[in-house]
DNA sequence: TCATCACCTGGAGA
DNA sequence: ATCTCCAGGTGAT
């Protein structure tokens, strides 16, 4: 649908979506499920060790429409107008859902330490156009991992997350397939079942790996923002710490304010700000 | 139902 | 040098 030519990598990239992504020069290289992907950003090229980068820009996605869209909102127009190249990633569904179990309470640097550890331990060597690093583990390899092995990935009170997320992938209790296919609700509540597993991580793990667009992760940071630009519009935003069923009642007062593409809003929004705040990336 | 609080770890600032 | 505080939250009282 979208001419690739539009995308802006290192805004993408730098949007707090992935983590384990490196600039090698002039490219960047990185980790997505048992892939190992290489961008080059002119001219635009994305490579893929598995041969089938399966839209990871969504470019399957109507990004004129669903930009014309959210732009009805002048802030996100703004915040598009700022950051025009960047677009969501579809990820690995696996890495996504342990990245961001691993993102609770740390910082994005801290992050990317802990799924690099994970990878070195755990993950399978691969060799792609002169570089060779490990990918991302399987669930299965995870799932049998002793507490000792996690721990020594320095992933703290999350490594007890980890271990039992990935046993409840590789016993087939959290599928992937099926969430992919299952509306937004159902795909939540099921991935909220898991240790580790709240309202926030539920919501980025949908919009970026289980194509659920109208996912709209409440964190600090969009909470900062909701406060800042849109108190007016909201019954259920205030500075204190969004609780369980608060969460609920704003995530249905954002998707009828931004709409069915409000996971794209966030995007944006959340860009602009922590560029704002000159806050690093990787 | 909701408010507090502890939690691994690494880095920044006092 | 040492301490305190905080960072894409979540789970247990």
């Amino acid at each position: 649908m979208q001419k690739t030519s539009t995308i802006n990598i290192e805004t993408t990239i730098n949007s707090g979506q992935v983590f384990l992504w490196n600039k090698i020069e002039d490219q960047w290289i990185g980790v997505d499920g048992q892939d190992i992907i290489i961008l080059n950003q002119s001219p635009f090229c994305a490579r893929s060790s598995s041969n089938n980068i399966n839209n990871f820009f969504r470019e399957d996605d109507n990004l004129k429409e669903i930009l014309l869209n959210i732009s009805s909102d002048k802030i996100v127009a703004g915040a598009i107008k700022q950051s025009p190249g960047l677009r969501l990633i579809r990820q690995d569904p696996f890495q996504c859902y342990i990245s961001f179990i691993c993102s609770s309470n740390s910082s994005i640097q801290n992050i990317k330490s802990m799924l690099e550890n994970l990878c070195k331990k755990f993950g399978t060597r691969q060799e792609f156009n002169g570089y060779e690093l490990p990918t991302f583990p399987k669930a299965e390899i995870l799932a049998k991992a002793s507490m000792k092995d996690l721990t020594e990935c320095r992933l703290g009170f999350r490594a007890k997350y980890v271990k039992e997320a990935s046993q409840a992938v590789d016993s087939g209790k959290i599928d992937f397939v099926q969430l992919k296919k299952t509306d937004y609700q159902t795909a939540l509540e099921s991935l909220k079942n898991v240790l580790g597993i709240g309202n926030k991580v539920a919501d980025c793990i949908a919009l970026f790996s289980l194509d659920k667009m109208e996912a709209f992760p409440i964190d600090r940071w969009t909470q900062r923002i909701l406060l800042k630009y849109y108190k007016k519009f909201f019954d259920n935003i205030t500075e204190k710490p969004v609780t369980e069923k608060k969460y609920g009642k704003l995530h249905e007062e954002i998707v009828e304010y931004f709409g069915p593409y409000a996971g794209y809003a966030q995007q944006f929004l959340f860009k602009m700000e922590r560029d704002l705040n000159e806050k690093k990336w990787l």
